[in-house]
DNA sequence: CCTTGTTAGTTACAAAAACAACTATTACAT
DNA sequence: ATGTAATAGTTGTTTTTGTAACTAACAAGG
């Protein structure tokens, strides 16, 4: 039997934060998932473009931090169904557009809404004061630019 | 381009949640990977043997709320390389009781001093009362959902 | 122009995870 | 006992991810 001195795995930030995500993305997933059939990488470009409109893989892997070849095959499958478009750069041929369809923005409004109820639903369990200071942690940790 | 009433994916709890997750491991699993060639769920087998001792591989995957296919690899994978030692039960000889060995007692013992090394720095970035919170908060979420 | 380097995005292949079906053993109700 | 269900853990198959190599287009120096 091993010392356990000062050392706890359920207080071990990382392992926390990752029990954490996991579970606060549970449900969540399942909605898109069993509605949409997106996995998360897919729900997550269809959220950059319906909430920051038009753009290219480059940037919402740079935003989502996710690498290029994910970003690829979401947006890949994205088109194939029908979610979004892809429109080549006339001056520069080699970047990609990428604009939601009328069907693509009829999925995010709908998963906006259950996103925003089902974030509402977290801070009523951990308390109006405490999801804000968890916010601004989180955003620390992420290396996120501050909010405001 | 879309109405982004009141809704911000960065502000998105089970997405910051996952970004703060991903970035705090990125760096500690650099350490377990690199110097033990070890994945996620070995280190987190490894560290709940080294940390409660004697488990069975139910035991730990309820802890751990990992699937138990994951569990049934992660162990094959670390008494392949001897850092733990399997026994049947005498009277239950489907359950099997898991160890380290000493070899395993010493990787531990060095990624724990690297994962508390690592936690406090985590600590330190976002200051010590924040990270209180913090913790205390992630265990709420980490709560699995009452049953319906 | 031509080499060399860079960037946007894709594709191929290997590693890992998810999911379902399986074996072996124990429990338990007829 | 004996058939049925439950439990511990494993194995096989399919998805998904990670890594690296690739194509195509541009950029910039000589």
């Amino acid at each position: 039997m091993p010392d356990n001195d000062r050392f706890d795995l359920q207080e071990f930030l990382p392992y926390l934060l990752n029990q954490a995500a996991e579970m606060s993305s549970l449900e969540f997933q399942q909605v898109y998932k069993d509605r949409y059939g997106m996995l998360r990488t897919e729900w997550r470009v269809l959220f950059h473009l319906g909430l920051y409109g038009r753009m290219t893989a480059g940037e919402i892997g740079h935003s989502a931090k996710m690498h290029k070849t994910k970003i690829s095959r979401a947006v890949h499958r994205l088109a194939e169904r029908r979610f979004l478009a892809r429109t080549r750069d006339a001056a520069d041929r080699r970047v990609e557009h990428l604009d939601l369809t009328a069907q693509g923005r009829k999925a995010y409004a709908e998963l906006r809404e259950i996103a925003m109820e089902y974030d509402a639903a977290l801070v009523a369990k951990i308390g109006r004061d405490q999801a804000e200071i968890l916010r601004q942690t989180l955003r620390v940790l992420a290396e996120l630019p501050p909010k405001d």
